[in-house]
DNA sequence: ATAAATAATAATATAGGAAATTTATGAACT
DNA sequence: AGTTCATAAATTTCCTATATTATTATTTAT
């Protein structure tokens, strides 16, 4: 989800884990995040582990309220959609943008990302539901490979950051879509070959919306 | 440009002031952020002082390299074009999304916020330019005051980031655009009235590439 | 002049503790 | 019983001091 730099700090290291145990809810929505019991489990020092929490914060996962400490961002149906809109609005256009100047190379690029998420996703059809965090891994490379034309650094960071909030939705929600996901990743790649953005956004939108209206109806018990 | 909390930390404040000495180029494109010096600057610890970056790096305002510390984020034309480009994007759905829904208090507010603007852009015109900063923050009241009524509040959080890193790009340009801007703030006004969204999108769009080209033509020498 | 070795500078990370604030506990009161 | 108030405990915020590590500048040797 985030990629790995060469020179990372031991700051960076944890920034990671800590994120990724957000989006794949080992830390739970709401949940307090105290400082000591934290310190302890990711092996860091309180000063670090709050230049952590303050990037996380400014990230949108992490909310931190007067001198009452930091909590894992709360979820809501509501903020999801939000979610979920935002990602439409710019998956779409970098779509658009995408589509319009992508190469051979890029391509290229979309395939490999394709190949690999449709072997994850007949594992996951298959029961392999251990794979689950690789298979999410690949629906985030395939997306941000359809995209990766697009030209903007800032359409790229700013997709990143609304991907990674909707994924945490997906995460959260104990089943699997399945086939018609699946269909849908296919669906993509056939318009992006032939360089249809108009028909990929039409596919995105359901794609995305379909997302939601599953992840609503098959969530965890005790969120809401 | 970011709103003032009942319970701020010695932290928020610093961060504030920080984040405004970026966004109003009295920290400079670029410029390494000692840690020592800064410290002193602001009045805060070391400790507290890298929390306050490792959030300005999440935001986009300050970068940060392994462990070569931290510097201010650069700028460049494309990178403008980037951000001017998704501000126009995010701006527009917003306003759609605003228009559609705005009722009579939303109304009210961005007559509000129009009638301040007004005035200190007749201040800016004569030749007032010490009101600079009240101009620019009232700039992006009446912004906010169009888009208020989106009902997405991640829209509207996604919206200000953006927003913020464009109106930097407008400090760091040393001429007024004056008449021409004031005038598109009014037809914004009149669509808002009349819920006009089309005509809105298709002035704000000529609005903000209007300012990108001032912006590149009248930027401060040794920029690029 | 180039490359390797060394010294100086600065950033990262930890520990420990003081001040301030929130949260929990229990007694007194309506 | 439920509320209010005061006190105690827990926790966060913030600081100083210090060790470690990486980067940058300087010197030395080839």
């Amino acid at each position: 989800m985030i990629e790995v730099a060469k020179h990372d700090t031991i700051g960076d290291t944890a920034y990671r884990n800590i994120r990724n145990d957000i989006i794949f809810g080992r830390l739970k929505p709401s949940e307090r995040l105290r400082l000591e019991p934290l310190r302890r489990r990711y092996n860091v020092s309180v000063t670090t582990l709050r230049e952590i929490l303050n990037r996380l914060t400014s990230d949108g996962f992490v909310v931190a309220e007067g001198q009452k400490g930091f909590e894992v961002a709360p979820v809501s149906d509501s903020d999801l959609r939000e979610v979920a809109d935002l990602r439409i609005l710019l998956e779409c256009h970098a779509l658009e943008r995408s589509f319009a100047q992508g190469d051979l190379d890029w391509e290229a690029g979309v395939v490999a990302a394709y190949h690999k998420l449709h072997v994850l996703e007949k594992q996951m059809m298959a029961g392999e539901t251990s794979v689950r965090e690789n298979w999410k891994n690949a629906d985030w490379q395939f997306h941000r490979a359809l995209i990766g034309g697009c030209g903007s650094r800032r359409l790229m960071e700013l997709h990143g950051s609304v991907f990674d909030k909707y994924l945490r939705y997906q995460m959260l929600t104990l089943t699997f879509r399945g086939e018609k996901a699946a269909a849908e990743h296919r669906s993509l790649l056939d318009a992006a070959l032939a360089h249809d953005a108009a028909a990929a956004a039409r596919v995105l939108r359901d794609h995305i919306l379909g997302g939601v209206e599953h992840s609503i109806a098959n969530r965890e018990p005790g969120k809401k």
